[in-house]
RNA sequence: GUCGGAGUGGCGGAAUUGGCAGACGCGCUAGACUAAGGAUCUAGUGCCCGUUAAGGGUGUGGGGGUUCAAGUCCCCCCUCCGACACCA
């Protein structure tokens, strides 16, 4: 089916031509030519690129272009017109892009496993898989109507068994491998078996390679592995007979489904050691070409912040290690402060309050220990959200002391809950003089306040953080902060107290998830309990594919059990690991959803290979950069509700593949792009309920809904704010092609923008115009002539090409749009025939943005092949200037007069057309000139007094 | 609270490096075509003064500054959005 409609078949009369471009035209259009591109594989992109085929006569040396967005959860729900706002923008400018001569790779994929489909598996007993390809169908099907030119044979979607074998290839590649520190890098784990035998690193556990046991120097190795096993609570619902995730939990502490009680149990877990990697993480932001704000938040996340760890010593033989910022401010010290959770609490807490405790210190408790134990558990009670608005300071003291190193002075040791043992040590050294926090908490305990760095004479305020001369602090006296942290940790260092440290809050990445639908572990246990790779011609460890789904009763007693726990054959597995076939317990839980968004860019550009992951040729060709740079994906689309996680994790992955070798550069996303979000009006009646959008009317600025008014916010789109709008209502009443103009005409791409209905319909004129001036909208043939434009036309075509290049390139299809639609209105006004020339230019440009309408002008204007392999027109620099230009003249910087005056004039020669005009004398009469500023060919300025 | 981003007509938004503010579109007004118009076409449209006009004033969240010239640069403040949230 290659030909174009040539009967529309829908009615037809006098006042409705039959060539019409409306919405029934438009779909034709766009269904046809979807059909055909797909027969002619108009978008395939191959891996040695064809380097003849698209070539020009001018011989230039092709470049690549890997386009990406970031690929979508494949819900149920279907899209509406937010969704594709992003592929929308890489669409255009890959398309731009490949007119423009560059080998161009964009594609797109699904990132399918999670949680809704397990949890619809549950409710309606059909399986994941089943529901997965469902929902990938129809949100493929509703993607491929807005004509997306991706090369669909390099899609993929996580749970494609032949996708995540290679997942799985990956985890075992972290999981065989360590960081050596000294070389900053990752390296095969028997490079590191080697090195611990032949002594040349020191193990961790601090006995001798040489004198541990077979299983001990198993033990030896877990402990520096990428991937390892680590306790971490999980939510234990034995009502369930499963594990939930945090969001599966309620405030109070039950299952959202079924309402039983959850159990914060600790379970043995997989870690991602990413913490290894936070020095780089950071370090290499600098060569991304991302913007500030997600660099920033990335930094955050990952906290560096430098300092020094002190010791401080205790009745018990004990040491508490604090770590701080500001060692500066050690001999402001006053209080010692622990987190509840702190492993030290338990031995600190002395038999009885001493003499002279103060009754705030006690919590109301008899005995220390009675304090501590009442304090945890209501600690323990609070909700996040209560620790978040309380912000008042709370805390019992234990009893007993610690000693300042530096001033041998003793201080009480507390617990309080502001204190966060997932952070530094878990133990803070409280300077209440230059810290808010601990201010906070020495007047509510009313401990002693020694300021340590000099507050300016006017300072008002309460804890003094600002930089000043040190005081009350013996040998830093006088010293501003830096140095007197650097003779601070000198002295530590030098007295063995402390040393200089580096802390991070960036965690290692908690790898293990307690769900069916997710990549299996390629792991198994022996009877030793440790784990062992499965071989990596073993895999891929497929998913069991008989669930039971039923929940099953547990009693509180029961260990935590993942799904994959009930699938009993599947559990336990054979293999010959090196001593013979032997049976195996498997790990049970399944990685996180993160795991396969990690390096799905990579499979993209080889997603047939079962020999490789990718091959190493292809990852070259399309990730490292010819300039030079870091490489990666040339332009990469998402939100911004990634900034964080999915970024950080792929970029740490790919670091490990490039230290193996695997890939071919340090990062894999050279240019981030963070696209805007639609948002829409929705509206609520008096009793805040949210009422259908679509029905609400305005009237003189205020809104109604079936005759009552009605309030207007502006949120997401959703099912909830009844605010939705599909792109198949749009395909309905205006066509795909005007839905992508629009989204494209709507704003900048980075740009949060409001979704309104009523004017998608100037984006339809625009296509109907641009129709109108080029084919006969009765007989549906081309109207235009071979005739040579005029001179002005030319110059406005290549005007507007040169416009519009610029835009395209820079993302702003908002503003190539407007220059089209200008050279569209002058096309329109002049009534006439449109030239072949000024109407191919025309077509080529729109082609990016509205591809089936330029298909089907382009082929019945006469032109051979697809608009998609033609190259972008050039704007012919000679044509861009005038001979002479009009220029405003201002006086004190107000505008006049205008003059005509030659593009190449002088300033000197400006200034003589500009003083001889007449509205310039006439306004200049009587008054003395100053001075004349000319800027050829933008403006003159006379200044007069 | 800290960090990041943004405030331009009734609305969405233009305005490379300081150089004609409001391109382009929606909406609105008037008109054309029409049996009809929620289709299409033409013209106008920041606000104020000016009967039309000519022209003038004013105008990019507020205040100050630099400059011949500021939406754009600097300082202070306000508002909105987003992220983090007791990170020692």
């Amino acid at each position: 089916m290659n030909r174009s409609p040539s009967t529309p078949d829908h009615e037809t009369d006098d006042s409705h031509p039959a060539f019409r471009y409306d919405a029934h035209l438009a779909e034709r259009i766009e269904t046809d030519w979807q059909e055909r591109w797909a027969n002619e594989n108009t978008y395939r992109v191959s891996n040695l690129p064809p380097v003849e085929e698209y070539r020009d006569s001018v011989a230039e040396k092709r470049q690549k272009l890997f386009v990406m967005d970031m690929f979508p959860y494949p819900s149920g729900a279907g899209l509406h017109v937010g969704h594709p706002l992003g592929y929308i923008g890489t669409d255009v400018f890959a398309r731009y892009k490949r007119m423009r001569g560059y080998d161009v790779l964009h594609t797109m994929g699904y990132d399918a496993f999670g949680l809704p489909a397990e949890e619809h598996a549950r409710q309606t007993g059909e399986h994941p898989r089943v529901n997965t390809e469902k929902n990938i169908a129809n949100m493929q099907r509703q993607l491929d109507r807005l004509g997306l030119g991706h090369d669909k044979e390099r899609s993929i979607a996580t749970t494609d068994v032949a996708y995540y074998r290679w997942t799985q290839w990956i985890f075992l590649q972290i999981f065989q491998s360590w960081y050596d520190s000294e070389a900053g890098m990752a390296k095969p784990i028997s490079e590191l078996e080697e090195r611990l035998s032949a002594g040349q690193l020191v193990t961790k556990n601090g006995h001798p390679w040489s004198g541990m046991t077979e299983v001990e120097r198993r033990e030896e190795l877990d402990r520096w592995r990428l991937a390892y096993l680590g306790e971490a609570p999980v939510n234990w619902c034995p009502g369930l007979g499963t594990v939930l995730a945090n969001e599966e939990v309620t405030a109070d502490g039950r299952s959202e489904r079924g309402n039983h009680p959850v159990f914060r149990r600790p379970m043995k877990q997989w870690m991602m050691r990413i913490t290894a990697y936070a020095d780089r993480l950071l370090e290499d932001l600098g060569s991304l070409d991302w913007t500030d704000s997600i660099k920033t938040m990335q930094r955050n996340w990952i906290g560096r912040s430098e300092g020094a760890e002190i010791a401080f010593e205790t009745a018990s033989d004990s040491v508490i290690k604090v770590f701080t910022t500001r060692p500066d401010t050690l001999f402001g010290t006053t209080a010692m402060v622990l987190a509840p959770e702190h492993p030290l609490v338990d031995e600190l807490i002395s038999d009885v309050w001493p003499e002279d405790t103060p009754a705030s210190w006690t919590g109301g408790a008899t005995s220390p220990r009675e304090a501590v134990e009442e304090y945890r558990r209501l600690v323990s009670e609070l909700s996040d959200l209560e620790r978040q608005e309380n912000r008042s300071k709370t805390g019992v003291y234990l009893g007993s002391h610690c000693v300042v190193p530096v001033n041998d002075k003793e201080i009480p040791v507390f617990i309080a809950d502001y204190v966060l043992m997932g952070y530094g040590t878990g133990a803070v050294m409280s300077v209440p003089g230059q810290d808010q926090r601990d201010w906070d908490f020495a007047t509510t305990f009313n401990i002693e306040i020694v300021r340590t760095v000099e507050p300016p004479e006017d300072f008002s305020g309460e804890a003094y953080v600002e930089d000043g001369p040190a005081i009350n602090s013996d040998f830093l006296n006088g010293l501003y902060i830096e140095e007197a942290k650097g003779s601070m940790i000198d002295w530590l260092e030098g007295s063995g107290n402390g040393e200089r440290t580096i802390t991070y809050k960036l965690r290692d990445w908690l790898f293990s998830r307690q769900r069916y639908w997710g990549e299996p572990f390629p792991i198994v246990f022996d009877e030793t309990g440790l784990a062992l790779a499965v071989p990596e011609s073993e895999l891929p460890i497929e998913l069991p594919e008989l669930m039971d789904w039923a929940p099953r009763s547990l009693d509180e007693e029961s260990e935590p059990e993942p799904p994959l726990g009930r699938a009993e054959e599947w559990a336990t597995a054979d293999y010959d690991l090196g001593e013979g076939q032997r049976s195996y317990r498997r790990e049970l839980n399944t990685m996180p959803q993160w795991a396969g968004s990690c390096w799905y860019y990579l499979r993209y550009l080889d997603p047939t290979n079962d020999e490789q992951f990718v091959d190493p040729a292809v990852e070259k060709y399309w990730m490292s950069s010819p300039d030079g740079g870091v490489g990666g994906v040339d332009l990469y689309v998402g939100g911004v509700e990634h900034a964080v996680l999915h970024l950080l994790y792929a970029r740490f992955w790919h670091k490990v593949l490039f230290d193996l070798g695997h890939v071919s550069g340090p990062e894999p996303f050279q240019r981030l792009y963070n696209q805007g979000y639609i948002q829409a009006a929705a509206y609520q009646d008096d009793r805040g309920i949210y009422v259908e959008a679509e029905k609400v009317v305005e009237e003189d600025g205020s809104f109604f809904y079936e005759g009552l008014p009605v309030s207007r916010s502006f949120g997401k789109m959703g099912k909830s704010l009844r605010n939705s709008v599909t792109p198949d209502d749009m395909y309905s009443a205006y066509g795909a092609d005007t839905l992508r103009l629009y989204e494209m005409f709507m704003g900048p791409l980075d740009q949060d923008r409001p979704w309104e209905t009523k004017s998608v319909i100037g984006s339809h004129r625009l296509l109907q115009r641009v129709w109108r001036n080029l084919i006969d909208e009765s007989t549906g043939m081309a109207t235009v002539v071979n005739d040579q434009p005029t001179e002005e036309l030319l110059r406005l075509t290549h005007r507007t090409i040169a416009a519009v290049d610029d835009a395209m390139e820079g993302l702003r299809f908002n503003s190539a749009i407007a220059r089209i639609t200008e050279l569209n209105n002058e096309l329109t006004r002049s009534a006439a025939p449109v030239p072949a020339e000024v109407a191919n230019s025309l077509i080529l440009m729109l082609s990016p943005l509205v591809p089936h309408i330029a298909e089907e002008l382009w082929q019945r204007l006469g032109n051979d092949g697809s608009v998609v392999h033609q190259r972008f027109p050039e704007a012919d620099e000679a044509l861009l200037v005038d001979e002479s230009i009009e220029i405003p003249v201002q006086i004190n910087g107000k505008v006049r007069s205008r003059v005509m005056v030659a593009t190449s004039a002088d300033p000197q020669t400006i200034e003589e057309a500009v003083l001889a005009d007449e509205r310039v004398t006439e306004l200049l009469a009587g008054k003395a000139i100053r001075k004349v500023i000319v800027i050829p060919g933008k403006m003159a300025n006379i200044v007069v007094s």
